[in-house]
DNA sequence: CTGCTTGCAAAGGATTTGCACCTTA
DNA sequence: TAAGGTGCAAATCCTTTGCAAGCAG
C-alpha cells in the first residue's frame, strides 16, 4: 500500500523510485499517471492516459499528465512514438536500442531488437553512397497483432 | 510561360498536370506552392512553404498552402515526414518504396532503397517471433549531410 | 516551514472551417 | 456562368504558462 491507499505494481514502484532519486516528489496524481503508463502494452496519448488515470485519482488535471510525461521522458522511462496518424502517443521505454512493432488496429506495441549487424552494414553502405554521417536510425514495423488478426476473421 | 507569367520547372509542370487530371483546377496560388515544394531537396513545413511561395505569389494565404498540401498528399506527390522534432514537414514523394535519410542540421532529405531482401527477411523473422502480420515499415536514418559536415568543421 | 506540485483559467500555436468574393474551364 | 478555389476571420484542438492554493519532505 502507499499514500493513496492503492496497490502499486512493481514497475510503478521502480519508476517512482527513479523519479524520487531525480529529485521529484511522490504525489498521488503522479502515482496515478505512472501506474497506468508503466503497465500499458498499448500506445497512450495524453488524453487517454488522463481518462484512465482519473479513475484512480479523480481530481487529476490534464495538465499534470503533460507535466508527468515530460518528466518521465526526461528520465528515459517513456518514449514518444510517431506513427502515420499522429505523434502524441507514448509508451514505456526499454533500455538499449530497440525497434518498434505497432498494431495499427489496437495500438499494441512490442519491441524487437533489430539485427545490429545487418543494420550496421546497411548504414555503412548508405553512408558511403550518400556522404552523410549517420547518427541515428528509426525502424518501425506496422501491422496487426495476433489478437486483432483473430478478431478480424470473425 | 504560364498564366502567372513565370517559368515553371518540369517537375512542377508534371505535378500540375496530375492535379489537373485528378479534376483540380490550375490556379496561380497552387502553381506557386507546387513550384516550391516540387523542387525542394529539403523538408518544408507549411509556414516555410508559405513564406517561400509568397515571393512568387504575394496574395497567397496560408490556408491555401494547407489545402494544396492536402491535395498533393492525396495524389501521392508529397509525403509527410516524421522526425524527432516534429511531424509537420513535407517532401516530394518518390515512386515505390524508398527510405529516408535526413540531415538533422539543414533538413536536406535523400531517398535510399533499402535492401529489400534483408528487409524482407527481417520482417519475416519478426513476424514469426511476434505473431504480428506486418503490413508496413518505416526506416529512416538521421545524420549530417556532406555540406553540413564541411561547415561544422570550420 | 519551504519550495515543489497541482488544478484552474487563460494564453499560445497550429490547423480547420464558414463564408462572401473571385477565377477557371 | 456554374463550380471550384481563395483569403480573411473565426472556430477548434492540443499544449503550455501564470498563479494562488495545496502538499511532500
Amino acid at each position: 500500500m502507499n499514500r493513496s491507499g492503492t496497490q502499486l505494481s512493481s514497475a510503478s514502484q521502480r519508476w517512482l523510485k527513479e523519479l524520487r532519486s531525480a529529485g521529484y516528489r511522490l504525489t498521488a496524481p503522479r502515482q496515478a499517471v505512472v501506474e497506468i503508463i508503466a503497465n500499458s502494452e498499448f500506445l497512450l496519448d495524453p488524453q487517454t492516459l488522463y481518462d484512465r488515470a482519473r479513475r484512480r485519482y479523480p481530481r487529476l488535471g490534464l495538465v499534470t499528465v503533460y507535466r508527468t510525461l515530460e518528466k518521465l521522458e526526461e528520465q528515459g522511462l517513456v518514449q514518444r512514438v510517431h506513427h502515420p496518424d499522429g505523434c502524441q502517443a507514448f509508451i514505456a521505454a526499454v533500455n538499449g536500442h530497440q525497434h518498434l512493432l505497432i498494431c495499427q488496429r489496437c495500438n499494441r506495441v512490442q519491441y524487437f531488437s533489430g539485427d545490429g549487424e545487418r543494420m550496421g552494414a546497411l548504414m555503412e553502405s548508405v553512408s558511403q553512397a550518400s556522404g552523410y554521417q549517420i547518427q541515428e536510425h528509426w525502424l518501425q514495423l506496422f501491422g496487426l497483432c495476433a489478437d486483432c488478426q483473430a478478431s478480424a476473421e470473425q
